[in-house]
RNA sequence: GGGCGUGUAGCUCAAUGGCAGAGCAUCGGCCUUUUAAGCCGUUGGUUAAGGGUUCGAGCCCCUUCACGCUCACCA
């Protein structure tokens, strides 16, 4: 049962009294003529553009909309409703409506209502665009007060916010309230919308496919990370949800389809950060008869057209920071970029051993039982990824850490691998993709010697991959970006769960 | 999972261990160009939950929960 507030209560009593009256407080059909921005564009057009001996021409219009603010005063009553385009003023006078109407506009309805209102265009006496109002109807009654937010506009111009829903778990739990007091939120989901879009945009304009593959996995694979598992009642089978798109995209290559891409969900069963969500968007795509430079050049032509589309322009503030997507990106090797910034030549040292006690000499302490492409990656986090805030792609990794990715020819301890960097995290990651089924297998039974330690983290064989390899496979590029942590940074969000609608929170308390 | 921090009215926040408060919102009035409208009045609380110390706990202690920051984990 639920458990009514003393003003849900009041409002609950408004319901009925409204049935009393003959008004349906939820009406099965609303009608509008112009959204707000519409309205205002309608009426400033009008304003400007008619015959010099003539007056401007009336613009009736019949908005709708939530009330979002209403001040009674006397015989006036303003009101300011919010659509989908922003805010319009409305103007409630006794000459027009009668003392009885704008009396019941003011009891009955409240902030939080749909509503629909027609009338006519005018000017206040502070300039502001306003329907004055011949009429209105109630469209949808709220029961519950949403979290009030008020704007003040001060007299330098500025817009300060006033008592807003500000706390991030009720904010991530009742979005749907977040979003109807915070327009900005609806801003950042509309500029994600753009987003993803726009990478579709420049993917079908490159002649990649989209595709969609199983989410549902007998096996699971392609990164390295614990799944969530499931089971098929019917067929008495166990099911992971992928991890990644990779080894089921790889195999559309294999069939001819040159160029794939798939924008979805992935799922991962581990922490939860400012940067990690249980499920995550993800785009890969794979390109046949390309490799890692290639995709190198594709991919900052792709984010830097995605930033141009959101964004207007290459240039953003991020956090503080500005961050210029204009390419050609900064290139750096990861040997390079390791020995900069920790003093430590990884080509010097090419056992783990060694290199652990080069990094212990720094005083950092690395996970003694790691491998030596683990302890580079360690490296790479601990000195390289915090100083790389402009755009920068490190490429050339260890082979050991990068088990489906192509050697560099002459160079077995290395691959041909990038990740994209930007404001001091990993925004998307790219290889040459390993194409021989013979190697691949190998390193297959390599992996899961070293990760033998840790059940949770092997890699599991997949045989059908590696039947699908040796059907063989063109030379290609392949590619994975994680696409929250692109709209965070499009749209200045330091947190993933901004810019995800729902992201997981524990259970709540009861 | 570890460390630090936060949790008080519908919203935003106060309150030396000593009567739980303010603004906005609600409800009742006044007001014909307001815009955080204003003015007068009114209502609203299991101080996140549970336990303890104390004559007395929002405040001190313990446990739990949620959230934030951070660390770890995260090819």
């Amino acid at each position: 049962m639920t458990e009514y507030t003393s003003l849900e209560k009041i409002r609950l009593e408004k319901i009925e009294t409204l049935r009393k009256e003959g008004v349906e407080p939820y009406p099965t059909r609303a009608k509008r003529t112009h959204t707000s921005a519409q309205a205002i564009v309608a009426f400033e057009e009008s304003e400007t553009i008619h015959p010099v001996d003539q007056p401007p021409a009336e613009v009736q219009v019949i908005l709708a909309g939530r009330i979002r603010a209403s001040r009674a005063m006397g015989k006036l009553t303003f009101a300011h409703i919010e659509d989908g385009d922003g805010r319009i003023q409305l103007f409630l006078r006794m000459n027009e409506l009668g003392q009885e109407r704008v009396d019941w506009f003011n009891k009955m309805l409240d902030i939080g209502d749909f509503i629909q209102a027609s009338g006519v265009m005018f000017r206040t006496k502070t300039g502001e665009p306003t329907l004055h109002v011949h009429d209105f109807k109630l469209l949808a009654k709220a029961v519950s007060p949403l979290p009030a937010a008020k704007d003040e506009v001060t007299d330098s111009g500025e817009t300060v916010r006033h008592a807003v829903l500000e706390d991030p778990e009720l904010r991530a739990r009742q979005r749907y309230a977040d979003l109807a007091v915070n327009p900005e939120v609806r801003d950042t989901f509309r500029k994600r919308a753009g987003m993803i879009r726009a990478l579709r945009e420049f993917l079908d304009y490159n002649g990649f496919l989209e595709v969609e593959t199983p989410i549902l996995q007998p096996i699971y694979g392609g990164a390295a990370a614990k799944p969530f598992t499931t089971h098929h009642n019917q067929l008495k089978q166990d099911l992971f949800l992928r991890i990644s798109f990779e080894l089921y995209l790889k195999r559309l290559l294999v069939g001819n389809l040159e160029r794939v891409y798939e924008l979805g969900r992935d799922f991962r069963n581990e922490g939860v950060s400012f940067k990690h969500n249980p499920e995550f968007t993800q785009l890969e795509f794979y390109w046949a008869y390309a490799d890692y430079l290639q995709v190198m050049e594709l991919t900052e032509q792709m984010v830097a057209y995605a930033c141009q589309k959101v964004t207007g322009g290459m240039e953003i503030t991020y956090q503080g920071t500005t961050l210029n997507f204009t390419p050609p990106w900064r290139r750096l090797s990861m040997a390079d970029g390791i020995l900069e910034t920790s003093g430590i030549d990884i080509a010097k040292h090419t056992t783990a051993k060694s290199l652990f006690t080069a990094i212990a000499a720094k005083g950092k302490t690395p996970n003694p039982k790691a491998t030596r492409g683990k302890l580079i990656d360690f490296l790479l986090s601990e000195y390289l990824e915090p100083t790389l805030v402009q755009p920068t792609f490190v490429y050339d990794y260890p082979r050991d850490i990068s088990p489906l990715a192509k050697s560099i020819p002459g160079d077995p301890l290395t691959v041909e691998r990038f990740e994209g960097y930007v404001a001091g995290f990993e925004l998307c990651n790219a290889f040459t993709e390993l194409n021989d089924p013979i190697d691949q297998e190998q390193r297959f039974i390599e992996m899961g010697r070293d990760y033998a330690a840790n059940d949770e983290e092997r890699h599991p064989m997949d045989e059908d991959y590696l039947r699908a390899m040796r059907y063989g496979m063109p030379p290609c590029g392949g590619f994975g970006m994680g696409v929250d942590r692109l709209a965070m940074l499009l749209t200045d969000n330091h947190s993933i769960r901004e810019v995800l609608l729902f992201p997981h929170l524990r259970e709540p308390e009861e």
